[in-house]
DNA sequence: CGGCGTCATTGATCGGGATCAAAAACGTCA
DNA sequence: TGACGTTTTTGATCCCGATCAATGACGCCG
């Protein structure tokens, strides 16, 4: 486990500018709420593969992402592991009710999140309901989606799993202009492999598959959605 | 789908006397508040094999489970069926963010849960932010063994699957003198392959491979847990 | 430009769990 | 008690995805 190189602004940052303002948890609060809130977390930086928290350790800190993609995961003892979701800007981590964090929790390039300390941002919901129900919110969301992927991992082909996480992704990546066709893959096979309860080689094989049927276009970085119709069908079993 | 054949109790029911009362929601409410509380819900009961709820079924109640066990789970179009978890007393069931369950709900054996109109229910808890709190607290409890169920889907063998049910499932049943040494498993056997991913026959494969190991004893509608050491050691990996 | 480490793809083979099939155990009810 | 439906167990075989192995494609840095 290499110690995680950080970097944390040396000036204040403002909420006001903030660019998941509307969709984090921040967008219950008002404006004289984001006033105080902006003291509460700073902004920190992580490179790729940095490793923000890891699963176990004493819980100091919640998570606001801001910009990246990390990759949430669990190991077993003996190496295996398996990724338990894709955290997005918007995404709030670091709820539990142990006190530990209960998976790990690597940058995938560059990420860049707002850190706040535990105690201060407990304070701090402790008189606003709407913040403390936003999370909520946030945590019943999480809680579908983890239902959701239970079915992918228990119940579906390897062709059914790659295509319904495709699909899946790409409409996490919605622009206000609709989904796109084009679609970043910002982790490697080996992070779609353990997400999808596969290995790396079926994984590779199945995009192989998927392309020579004309479903996909594989291209640097990610996939290019040829026949999304097909792809669905796919998914949908 | 059969329609739920259900028993609602005639006469009113009292929160004080109630079995879950300090274990469920309603631990984070005062005796004043009980009392009122007691008026929002209404004790229901279900047979064995009755659907509570289903899947997409637009919500209309929240439920907190009095006795009995439940199967929740999704179904795909071809007839798959995932098992995403099974309720408990104290259990509270409904929460979502689509206005619509995202997940059906089958009684095992009979069942009694406390009703709540969503209304009434979303009216009460607005101005009591303590009891957000709990539910909060148990979102995120769930959240975490939805992970925890996660990497047992995607990443554990058959062997270690059933180990880790049986006494995942033991653990859940502790009473006050501990873990039971022998183990009531009121679902079927295609409910546990449907909880692990597996088939009928596998799991039915493995509970005799376990018996003949010495692990565990086959009873009537249980397992005894004969060598927790090395059911645990199984589970572990 | 070339060497090297990492990641992705492709091929060959294996095996765990699925599938198909049948028998056994159990519960229910006439 | 016995016939019948349901659930569970056991057996035989198959196949999807894992594993083992090698090659190919990139990126990085000298």
């Amino acid at each position: 486990m290499k110690p995680s190189v950080v970097t944390i602004e040396p000036n204040g940052h403002f909420c006001s500018d903030c660019a998941v303002r509307g969709a984090a948890v921040c967008s219950s609060l008002n404006t004289a709420e984001l006033r105080e809130f902006e003291h509460l977390g700073r902004r920190v930086h992580f490179d790729s593969g940095d490793t923000v928290f890891s699963e176990e350790d004493i819980t100091t800190s919640f998570y606001n992402v801001l910009e990246g993609v990390m990759r949430l995961y669990k190991l077993l003892p003996d190496g295996r592991r398996q990724i338990v979701g894709f955290a997005l800007p918007g995404d709030f981590l670091g709820m539990n009710i142990s006190g530990r964090h209960n998976f790990s929790a690597d940058a995938i390039g560059v990420v860049t999140v707002c850190q706040f300390a535990k105690a201060a941002f407990g304070r701090f919901i402790e008189d606003r309901p709407h913040l403390l129900k936003r999370i909520n919110e946030l945590a019943i969301r999480e809680l579908s989606q983890a239902r959701d992927h239970m079915v992918l991992l228990g119940r579906r082909s390897a062709d059914e799993k790659v295509a319904t996480f495709l699909l899946g992704w790409r409409d996490r990546l919605v622009t206000p202009k609709g989904p796109p066709d084009t679609v970043p893959l910002p982790m490697s096979r080996q992070d779609i492999a353990d997400y999808l309860g596969l290995t790396i080689e079926t994984v590779s094989r199945t995009f192989t598959k998927l392309e020579r049927q004309g479903v996909i276009e594989i291209i640097h970085g990610g996939i290019s959605l040829l026949d999304p119709a097909r792809a669905e069908a796919m998914a949908a079993a």
